[in-house]
This record gives structure tokens, sequence and C-alpha cells, in this order.
DNA sequence: AGTTTTCTTGCCTAATCCTCCGTTGAAGGA
DNA sequence: TCCTTCAACGGAGGATTAGGCAAGAAAACT
């Protein structure tokens, strides 16, 4: 398959939804794309497990310990939920940064991993929840067919889940296959941060003990902090803090409600606080954000 | 007077040297040159108090916490002794990157602080110790008059410190003198804060009592450390770490004795944890660093 | 305009996160 | 074999945070 297929099919989508800038929704799977035609500024948002192919352009994503630049031709693999900043750095109007989403279904790759060899060559190197891989034609090949199947009512319903499958097959079977089975395997360090990722996001406006999450990790509190840091970039009171703020950001763009409630909402106790805070991750303090950006 | 005028100078003087490339001190001052004609690697350096003028070029230098971009055009003021990572970003064999170093004698500042009107418009706005301002063409002319009068023997003697004096005066006029100021005005957070990292300079092997600095400088122990911060781009211990490794690295390439031995002379109590740290910050464990980079 | 509410910012204290260091033991290299 | 590196751990305390309080700024509302 010629690495320009997979692309044009995708442009031919984005224009005909009339988009010339912008996410795209489609399928099923929550499967997305991705459109811009100039740099964009860096901007801290949320990543769900996933898989991502730049097929034109350049990014640059990162969080406060590590960055990682992606051009196109690569793909990228995210298994944790990850508060990252990221940013389009390579994107004109003749030639517009153009990506594809997938996301991945954990619970999908469980099943599959039962059938996988429980753990060949364990050369686990890079512990990062982001991995970076030159893309692979077949799982290119794989994302274009699951596009077609989705274009008529039959094939979505009966091939499309099939090809979701199989792309988390190949998932397991190309270059980023390291960083997912060593999430899969129940034992590693990598499984337990996980769980304990898990956890913090289940109710992100409680206050949580760190020592508990060590704990129920099987680890000392300092091996608990180390390897959560090499996992997701980040302390584990700094990952819950950016999600708080994330998902506060959110709150003030989308709804009208006083500053201070959406404060306590996510799980600060005091007003002043938040607003330090938040000035600190964005640059600006809530009110003047909401002004800048305001609802939509 | 033509800004290129110093930059034409400064690579004449380079030239009679036959200096492709490096550094290349100059004058009773301690002023010297720098000219690179490519890109270079992340360096870790100490940057003394000085004045830096890019003539050509440009360059990118940082703490953990801010990282600036300084172009050509640009002057760069630094006021502490401050660990800093650079790097050349522009350069080329045709249009290598020229800069110009001055550095600043803050007893000659303090001399002429007392002439000045203590605090005119205390708009005190970034308090980093590091200030980029476009270069002042009237600092160039000076700049450029005292290379000319350490040419003759005479005029080094007699002409070249007053010109240094002016050079020290001017930057209390220019762009930068806000920043200056700050330092020199004896109650101000930046001048205790200054006194706090001149302690830990005195005596880099020593472990210090991050308390008694914070009570040395007047501050609660979170105020000592959120301005200590906010002026050096680092965190007390940090800093002293950072100078502690500066100084091994530079043990390491201009000695022969054990890596533990220097380890122990800096200030650390375990090879094991210095190896680690050393690894951290320049990439490599200490026995391949010297390897590396061979005792000049 | 004045008044009131809401938000921002500074510094402090207390609490605790989380980083650091020295240890041990094992593996790698000269 | 010796020196160095690596990985994990536990303890110590350095660094950071949350929240209180208060002064100021900015909106919002009379």
């Amino acid at each position: 398959m010629a690495p320009a297929a997979l692309l044009n099919h995708v442009s031919a989508l984005l224009d005909r939804e009339g988009l010339a800038q912008g996410a795209f929704a489609h399928g099923p799977s929550g499967m997305h794309f991705l459109r811009y035609s100039s740099p964009t500024v860096q901007d801290a948002t949320v990543y769900r497990p996933l898989l991502c192919l730049v097929m034109q352009g350049a990014k640059e994503v990162g969080t406060s310990a590590r960055t990682l630049w992606v051009a196109d031709g690569q793909s990228l693999v995210v298994s944790h939920a990850l508060p990252v900043v990221s940013r389009i750095t390579e994107a004109t109007h003749d030639r517009p940064y153009v990506a594809l989403v997938f996301p991945i279904d954990l619970d999908i790759l469980r099943g599959l991993a039962a059938d996988v060899t429980p753990k060949t060559g364990v050369g686990a190197k890079d512990p990062f929840s982001i991995s970076l891989c030159p893309s692979d034609a077949e799982m290119e090949e794989a994302l274009l067919r699951y596009l077609r199947q989705c274009e008529t009512v039959e094939t979505r319903r009966l091939l499309a889940p099939i090809t979701v499958r199989e792309i988390h097959a190949r998932l397991l079977l190309g270059p980023h296959a390291e960083q997912l089975r060593r999430l899969l395997w129940h034992e590693s360090a990598a499984s337990r941060i996980f769980q304990a990722t898990f956890v913090i996001q289940s109710d992100l406006a409680r206050t949580v003990a760190v020592t508990d999450l060590a704990q129920r990790a099987g680890m000392s509190s300092s091996a608990f902090f180390e390897h959560f840091k090499a996992v997701t970039g980040t302390s584990p009171l700094q990952y819950q803090k950016d999600l708080r703020l994330l998902r506060a950001r959110e709150a003030l763009r989308s709804t009208n409600g006083k500053i201070s409630e959406i404060a306590f909402a996510v799980g600060y106790e005091s007003s002043a606080q938040f607003s330090r805070e938040y000035a600190r991750k964005f640059g600006l303090p809530p009110r003047q954000d909401r002004v800048l950006h305001p609802a939509q």
C-alpha cells in the first residue's frame, strides 16, 4: 500500500465534512482526525490511551519531564491517561498537519494478550507511557480498511468491530508491543502504576493519600514515586492536580458557574489556592481565561 | 554607529588569533569572545554575572524552570552565579555565531549605584536573574571603544578602566537597569537571595541547612524557596548540586583522580549517588564522560 | 458614583509529598 | 580482581503544597 493512501482518504473525509481545520470524530470506535493549516500555540490537554498517526506535518508533545517531537510518518502510542502539553509545529495551508487518532480499548487488549507469549525478551528499556515509532504499513492498511468498512451500515456492524480487534492485535505485534505488554502483564511496575492512575481518576475531587497508593501497588513509597514519575512524567500529586485543573478549565469555558464553585467541584477547598495554581499552569488566572475563551 | 562595527572588530580580532572556532579571552577586564560555525549540543555551564551580546547567530539558554532564546541583536545580563544549560542554535560556516561576553563587577556597580536615584519606578516584574533586551547602540559603541583602548599599553592602563566604569554605569541606565538595581538595593528580595547564593558558593562541599539561609535572609522557609526559585530558576539544594556536579566534571576532565575521590571532594559521601546524579545531569556516567572528554 | 461581591495575589504555618542519600547486592567492564 | 554502574529500599529532611488571612484589584450591582 502506498503510504499516501490513508492520508488521501482521511483528507477526503475531512473535505467532505467541509472541515478546513479542527477535529472530526468518525466511526463507532471513537476514532477521529485532526487537521490544522498553521502551527498552534502550546496547549494542555489529557491524552487517553490511543494510537496517533501523524500523516503530515509535525507536533511536539511533552510533560514537565520529557518532550517528544513527532514528525509525519511516525506513530505515537499512549498507554495511560496522561496530562500533556502539545503544540503543532509544522503545518501550512498547502501542507496542513493531518493526524489520525485511534482510541485504544484496554479491555480488548487484555483479552488478546492472553493469546500472546507472556514475556518474550523482557528488554524493557523506556517505561514512559508514550512511545514513538516509525509508522507501520500493515497497520495503516488496517486503519484504512476500517475506515472503508465504516462507510456502509452492514460492514460497519459486522466487519468494522473485527477490524478493531485486528488493529488492537497488531498493536501487540508491532513496534509498540513492548510498551503495551508491559502494561498488561499483571506483575509489572507499569501495570501497578496504571492501577494507581486509575484510582486517582476515579474520583478526582477526593484527596488521595499517596502512601495508600504505594501500599496498594506493593512498593516502597520511594519506589512508587520513582516508577510513577518514570511512567507518567510527573509525580502523583502533580498528576492529580493537572487533571483537576484541566477539568476545571473545561468547566470554566463551558459553563457560567462561579469560579469558586468550579474550584470546589474539582477538589479545591480554597478558591485562592485554585486561582494561584490555575494561573501557574495556564498562564492566566481563571477569570481572564474565561474572558479570552468564552463559553462556546 | 553602524551595529556591524562591533561585529567586524571582534571578527577581526578572532581572525588575528587564527581562531576559527571557540572562545578567546581579551583585555584586563576578563572580557572574551565566542565564535562557532555550527550549532552545538546542549552543554551545562556556570554563568557568572556578565553582559553577553549576541552579534550573529542565536543561542538557547535555560534552567530547569525557564528557557530563553537569544537571537542576534539581543543582549543578556546575568546577575548571579547561575548554573545553566546552553546551546548554540544558529550558526553556519558563512554566518557563524559570534558573541561578546563582558563580566560584570558587582563592586563597581555597587559603587556607582550610590549615585543613582535609589528606586525610581519600582515596577519590578520579572525577578529572574537573567534578563534579555534588545541591544543598545550606545553600549555597543562603548564596548567597541573599550576594545580599541586595549590595543596599546598606555590607553589600556589609563583609559580602559574608565571605560569599564562607563560600561557599568550604562548598565545602570539601560534596559537592564531594573534588574540590577533590584539586586543592589540592600533590602530587596533579590539582594537577599544573592547573599544566599554567595554563601552556598563559598564552601560547596559543606552541607548547608536551608533553614539557616532562610533565616539569614529574614524570610520564612517557603518564601525563601519561592524567591530563590524565582531568581535562580532552581531550588537551593538543586543549585548547590548543579554547582557541585559542574565542579566535579571540571575535575574529572582535568585530573586523573579516582572518580569516587572526586565525588567526595565536591561533597558527596557515596560514589554510587554521585554516579547516578552525574549521569542524570550530563547524560553519561562519569567514567564514560572522562573517556569521551579526556584531560586536556 | 458608591457599594458589594468576586477574584487575585502575597506571605505565613502546618502538613506531607517526594526527592535525596547511603546502603546492599548483583552485574558489567577494564 | 577491582572499580564502576545499576536497581531497589528505607529513612531523613528538603522542597512543595494546601489553606488561612488580608490587602488590593476588578467586576457587578445598585
